[in-house]
DNA sequence: GCCATCTTCTGGATCGATCAAGAAAAAAGT
DNA sequence: ACTTTTTTCTTGATCGATCCAGAAGATGGC
């Protein structure tokens, strides 16, 4: 509880802060020459300017209040990332991180700083894309809500989306997910494996843990989830491996222990599968974690493959044959095409892959 | 090239931004009763304000601009965290990522965005912090410049430095790194071990690899990188042995590749160090590096202590035996301070530390 | 000496919202 | 029926800067 009478000596409490105006009275000069003593030192005398600053230094003035100047100029000097599942998630997944790195360097490039938005519930997604003061969005999600979309494309900025499907209304970063699922599984074909199983990303990102949901896959086109393991049925389809013969399980979460879980159920079907697809390195470490839970030796009794190519790939053992991506590069070209957006229709860019073979592959054991 | 002639049918280029004024004209209404519609919706009929809404959307009003509402409120909702290297080593190294987690899940709880800043050059180190349109402060440096927090001071807003020295005039988040330090070394002279090697973090900052620069480390201080050599220096005194006796190599930017280097060296030395004490589990990673080059065996030829306890830790074979700190809890009580902060004096919060031992330590080797 | 040009500086309008105080209308109390 | 209270809505002021057009003073050319 405070008193009514205000102690304090020097009234600090009420003063309000210093102002472009006040700076400018201060010094004796206009608003204006105030202004650009900070913002454009060849519209006034060096002398001048430096008197200026100096003052403001007295002052305490530290410089344009960031908000009102972003008001009158329109610019906010950042740009903003939408995930579509938790902050925190986008600190835990090596991809995303990965991806962020990418765009922070193209942000440190221009000088622009990067917004780091937060899905606060179901209810008003949105809430925070409508009020960030960015000059542009860049979405990363693994499922695309439309309820983002939406408000993203309602503030009418540069936008683009990471691994979205071709329906959406901007720019898009990708891979070709089909095509570099589809050279992952004919890679272990042709060491003459048979029997597969697939440690596949959540669906539908709502959490589900369990037997892949063929069923659902025909409802969002494109996630790399689905996009994936299309692929691999392309390869396996064609040496006729019909679905029917293809144990998949969905991990939620992307984490190694659900993968380990889920692969220990894959690794113990009868007869086991030789080779584990992972739609991503963290499953694919999972699948390494349930071999040896197993007693099963990698890549001697099972062979796996991951998907991504993160650090972690290369520091486990055996080191992870996987899909490299270039998952810097993508967060850097979307940065880059918000910075300098073509204006007119929406682009759309593919970035290569490229199948890295380490020591988690290996021929197909005799028996069968 | 354009002509002069506008060919365009509907004038899109030339259509000024919807504005609340435009909504409230277009829906009959004063422009707070627009605003109540979005913002205060206990101060409208809810007829009316559905209506608003509705010719909102049709209008293509996304809702109010985010920078004149921060302007008027003087609110941002979103904090800024500084780093004091590259925006992008920021998203390499493994304990600002935790960091930053623990700071993204506050963020998310209290429904603000993170805003991550630049560092554009020496010269204006600082023009992110003057124009950046946050509500507060988290510093999270390897080596503070005061520029930088001279910056953050002048912006008057709540502030929070992590690992700072005692000396900064504002709150600070920081583990006892001297003691832990002491008892990572403590632990391995127990293990009977006499002669020791160090892997510092580089003191300065300014991309030096080599010997450990003594002389320099009374010239700032508090960096964990001294403080960690203090405590190590502590236990080894302890047991009567001498700073002359001990060989350190700083490693520049804590990555492995410099590490092993700088561990190849180490381990060359005669008589050959039986321990390493590393101030990083990256730098640790390394000299488990170096020891497999050399075909030394970790812990039977030479014991390897880390710090920090990131996830790579366990992910590493042999597991690394490490001082545990609670990286992702440092950047919530961080967040958390700047959210509430008690606006009195400084605080300082040091959170506590542990020492968890993996297989990367065992006893010394009898020879002596 | 006079007009043109360049440099340096100024005042009014504006960016797009929110807030405080109060008016008008509706509901409730006696 | 008249006052009081509550609900609903509106006007004027304000947040703190930048931009535009132009004034005042300095410089230069002939």
């Amino acid at each position: 509880m405070e008193t009514g009478i205000e102690p304090d000596g020097e009234n600090d409490g009420l003063q309000r802060n210093v102002t472009l105006l006040d700076l400018a009275r201060a010094a004796g000069v206009s608003r204006t020459t105030a202004s650009n003593a900070f913002n454009r030192p060849d519209q006034l005398s060096p002398k001048l300017r430096a008197r200026v600053l100096e003052i403001a230094d007295k002052m305490g003035y530290a410089g344009p209040n960031p908000m009102a100047r972003m008001l009158r100029t329109g610019r906010a000097g950042s740009i903003g990332v939408v995930f579509g599942k938790s902050l925190t998630y986008g600190f835990t997944d090596p991809t995303s991180i990965a991806f962020l790195k990418g765009v922070a360097s193209v942000c440190e490039k221009e000088g622009a700083s990067l917004l780091i938005l937060p899905e606060t519930g179901e209810a008003q997604v949105g809430d925070a894309i409508q009020g960030a003061a960015v000059d542009g969005f860049i979405i990363y999600c693994m499922h695309y809500l439309t309820a983002v979309n939406d408000a993203v494309a309602a503030r009418q900025l540069p936008a683009v989306a990471v691994s979205a499907p071709e329906s959406m209304p901007m720019s898009t970063i990708d891979i070709d997910d089909r095509s570099a699922a589809y050279q992952a599984a004919a890679y272990l074909i042709g060491l003459g494996h048979r029997r597969f199983g697939v440690l596949a990303l959540d669906v539908l990102g709502d959490g589900y843990d369990g037997p892949l949901r063929m069923d659902q896959m025909g409802r969002l086109d494109c996630t790399p989830s689905v996009d994936r393991f299309h692929g691999y049925r392309d390869a396996l389809g064609a040496v006729g491996l019909e679905n029917a013969q293809l144990p998949a399980f969905e991990v939620s979460g992307n984490s190694e222990d659900q993968a380990r879980k889920a692969a220990i159920k894959l690794l113990s079907k009868k007869p086991r599968p030789t080779a584990v697809l992972a739609m991503s390195d963290r499953l694919a470490v999972g699948a390494l974690l349930a071999a040896t839970d197993l007693g099963l030796d990698v890549p001697g009794d099972v062979s796996v493959i991951g998907f991504d190519d993160i650090p972690l790939a290369t520091a486990v053992t055996p080191a992870l044959t996987t899909i490299h991506q270039p998952l810097e590069e993508k967060g850097a070209a979307a940065a880059r095409l918000v910075f300098h957006a073509p204006k007119g229709r929406p682009r759309r860019i593919v970035l290569p892959t490229e199948l890295v073979v380490r020591d988690s592959t290996g021929p197909a054991p005799d028996a069968v």
